[in-house]
DNA sequence: TTGAAAGCGCTAACAT
DNA sequence: ATGTTAGCGCTTTCAA
């Protein structure tokens, strides 16, 4: 029942149309609308009512030029490898949920690349001089290292999620990739499974680091035990032919997969389902993330938790105290196994 | 290998000082740098090296005000019910994959925002007239039918993901979902289960379509059939609690499940498994979307399917040409029934 | 082909 | 408490 009063329906274009329709300057009306005590209470309730009245809003692009703070933040996938399908795993989906909440509650707003590098490594400077952000935060690093350390060399307002290696300048906000993944193997070698596989595509750095802390697990557990690589992509195109022609190419003696993402072991689940290999009779299972579908399949998928939620708080408070010219740290968060019925 | 020389590492700040170096105008700087021909191909190739020498590239948000076009689109999920987890819903996500590669294809930034409407209703009118935004994509309509109705009005570059109802005025691309629900019903019915179950949240304007789609079908195959709404909702946070208390509630008579998303179905599909129910002996069941996850289950989803990629192709055309001021009409693209395991 | 100058819409000293 | 003024960094007529 708002009673709308379009009596001028004449559209109010800028601050300057609206000092004149209220008898004011430019100045005033925008004291007024930023809600400063330095004009008068009457006039600044008139200014806004006037405002709302005539659905005006101050132009943002002019007034972040002018200040200088554009209030946006820079939220970036990069599809190194895997060109496709990156953007679509549950894990970065949601990390990039809880990163637009944190900013949003702080009153950023989020402008989202996702970008394919392929033969070009200047996305990175490209987008962080344009000067539309105030900072930038990473989804995964894929295999642009390289290119994220150098940039960071010189914009400090970068906050990464995933590995942190000795030494390297950019802000790191992830999980400890190589213990998670020795968790996971030495939970399947203490079930006497000494043959085990590696479902994933170690381009992605973070997927390096758990195959080698599975490597690491395997060489304690002494002789005999052993871990095959296969090369499974993150993509779901065609991850299901993959990984049944993984299975059907796989060493019988094998009795245990370690899959890097829990997207991949719910679809081996599927593909040892369909040759009917039972889990974790046949071949136990162990994914990574933990994210909820983790306990919506049959079996229910044992995995390494990774803290989403905190890791995007940890991201985007970083972020902010290197906006205000602080240094910040890098977080390396601890993982855990979380057992269930696969493994 | 590449060999940086950084002579001067003082830090070009704007146009005018690198027009300084240059010994132009800043004029020429701007004309140079945007690749304009009206400058001397010789000098312009100088400023440009100069430029990438120095790492400088032109404020966009300088630009930007100057030309007014923004080269931004906002996208936007409204949270309207369904406070946490929409934004992890696969389905949307995906459908912010296509729109992402679509928009960045054509050269637009994408902003995004995760909306929880609340109580008020001028989160749309402030985003639009921002100033930021060249035009707004809307994933999915939630409860916030009138509101971008109303907005909609007298905003012409917008284009929603959703239903289409006669006479709406904003522009809808989306399945017709009552449709979708009416061929998952028919399909169950077509199997002698006349007595069938609807999970899924009516708040959600599309949801409840499915709903009445699936009614329609239930009211042509007359007496002895019907159908029971659960409430379940979209969130994965307590969703399998509630679907377990629903399958607990449930009318033992009930031997056909409808749910509105593959997300649900899966859920489901292990609660049912809890219970020792066979699907689809026991109980059949039939998702909509038909993500990739509805073929990595055991059994097979059988689903409604939505064409997401079309889709988001569709909306980014229409929404450019809003931009340039045509006029662009809605769309509804047909679902189709995909028949798989579990009904 | 280039330079000078105006101005996009807003904010913040500075002045009153 | 309010008005005036000078820019933020860029693009684009207009003149030369």
């Amino acid at each position: 029942m708002a009673t709308e009063s379009r009596d001028k329906p004449r559209r109010i274009r800028n601050i300057s149309e609206l000092a004149k329709l209220a008898g004011v300057s430019a100045g005033t009306v925008s004291r007024a609308l930023a809600g400063k005590d330095l004009v008068n209470r009457e006039t600044r309730e008139r200014i806004q009512a006037l405002a709302r009245e005539h659905g005006f809003r101050p132009n943002q692009m002019a007034s972040r030029l002018r200040t200088g703070q554009t209030g946006v933040i820079g939220v970036v996938i990069p599809l190194g490898h895997d060109k496709r399908q990156h953007i679509s795993d549950p894990f970065f989906m949601t990390l990039l949920g809880y990163l637009a909440d944190a900013l949003t509650e702080r009153g950023y707003d989020l402008m989202l690349s996702r970008v394919i590098p392929e033969h070009n490594d200047e996305w990175l400077e490209r987008l962080v001089d344009s000067g539309m952000l105030e900072g930038v935060l990473m989804i995964g690093q894929s295999d642009q290292f390289a290119v994220i350390e150098q940039v960071a060399a010189h914009y400090r307002p970068l906050v990464a999620w995933g590995v942190h290696q000795p030494g390297q300048v950019h802000c790191a906000v992830g999980t400890d990739n190589f213990t998670g993944g020795k968790l996971a193997a030495q939970h399947l070698l203490a079930q006497g499974r000494k043959r085990l596989a590696f479902f994933g595509d170690i381009r992605g750095i973070e997927i390096e680091e758990r195959l080698k802390g599975a490597r690491a697990a395997v060489a304690e557990a002494g002789t005999g035990a052993n871990i095959e690589l296969f090369a499974t992509p993150l993509a779901t195109d065609n991850m299901a032919e993959r990984i049944a022609a993984d299975l059907e190419a796989m060493d019988p003696a094998i009795t245990g997969i370690f899959t890097a993402s829990d997207v991949i072991a719910m679809a081996t689940l599927r593909q040892l389902h369909e040759r009917g290999q039972q889990v974790p009779r046949d071949i136990a299972l162990v994914g990574f993330d933990d994210l909820p579908l983790a306990t919506q399949t049959v079996p229910q998928l044992s995995s390494i938790h990774q803290q989403i939620g905190r890791g995007a708080e940890e991201m985007v408070s970083r972020l902010l105290r290197r906006i205000a010219g602080e240094e910040t740290d890098s977080l390396v968060m601890e993982p855990r196994l979380i057992v269930r019925e696969s493994a």
